[in-house]
DNA sequence: TCACAATAGTTGCGAACGCAACTAAATTAG
DNA sequence: CTAATTTAGTTGCGTTCGCAACTATTGTGA
């Protein structure tokens, strides 16, 4: 590829470094803590999100759009997802009767308690993959870091 | 969920703050740096890949397992990803006369124009939507944090 | 009030990709 | 040299999820 090309700016050294280091290492990381997770607990991490934000919501319940928000799921995609936790009987689907448009999703008994045996195994993974291998100085430049991209994005 | 569990060490507020910066991020942002390449090029971020890979290798060609395992991919994986580069004509697949159970993956004139094209324009997206929203010390700080989780992760 | 628009969710279809089973070729053991 | 093993790649099948089309319900403007 040509590297003569006088209008484009290509990367110098410092930003590819942190490129290449960004971009090699999340899809390593996302698979190393897929894995842990079910392998420890037979489920995925958008079903464990699925749990989290539900034991988080008032009454245990949220709309699917707000759900799907959440998650950045379409709304086909968080149907197909709930389909597999009903079927597995952690979350029912009841019909609001605010808005009968809207479906709500329950956390079971049986969901929660999934969810509170995940939870700390989960920790875990995060923290043997991810936490314990910063300072504590690292995490707070890098919470500063990605705020900021974080905020670019919703530009 | 119970923050009173003695054998879980749960995550401080930094390490919370980090791990909640991070993973809320790169989400949105292979998502934005996908949609950047899908609507200046025409293509995804993991066909951009295999084209990059190509270009850089000796005669612009490479046996098939090389690249799986450059990009993470299973072996199908990389065969159905070819196919779609194979049918747009970017690349094409040789039998290698060294050994002939290799398939070589061998970039096209028209593939190596295909790049040529969308490399500045994912670059200025990489830089707007990354890059850019960083300072140099940033740079460093991550990449340093990175390395460091990616070394964790290949033990 | 009554048509029209906006919102919530589901379904059919298709794309991407992993797993297991398979073929073919090369390597190794006896 | 033959048989067993290993390696490279493809294919069938299943899963996940996005898009477009659809239904049902609610909100809105004349």
């Amino acid at each position: 590829m040509s590297r003569t090309d006088e209008k484009t700016n290509w990367l110098n050294k410092t930003e590819m470094a942190a490129w290449i280091s960004f971009i090699e290492t999340i899809g390593d990381l996302q698979y190393s803590l897929d894995s842990d997770l079910r392998e420890s607990c037979d489920m995925t991490s958008g079903d464990y999100q699925v749990l989290v934000y539900l034991s988080e919501s008032l009454d245990r319940r949220t709309r699917m759009c707000d759900l799907a928000a959440r998650l950045n799921l379409t709304p086909s995609g968080l149907t197909r997802r709930l389909d597999g936790l009903v079927k597995e009987g952690s979350v029912t689907r009841e019909v609001s009767t605010k808005d009968r448009r809207v479906q709500l999703a329950v956390l079971t008994p049986q969901g929660h308690r999934k969810l509170v045996t995940a939870a700390p195994l989960h920790v875990a993974s995060v923290r043997h993959r991810f936490i314990d291998r910063l300072t504590t100085e690292q995490m707070k430049h890098l919470t500063a870091a990605f705020t900021s991209i974080r905020e670019g994005l919703s530009e």
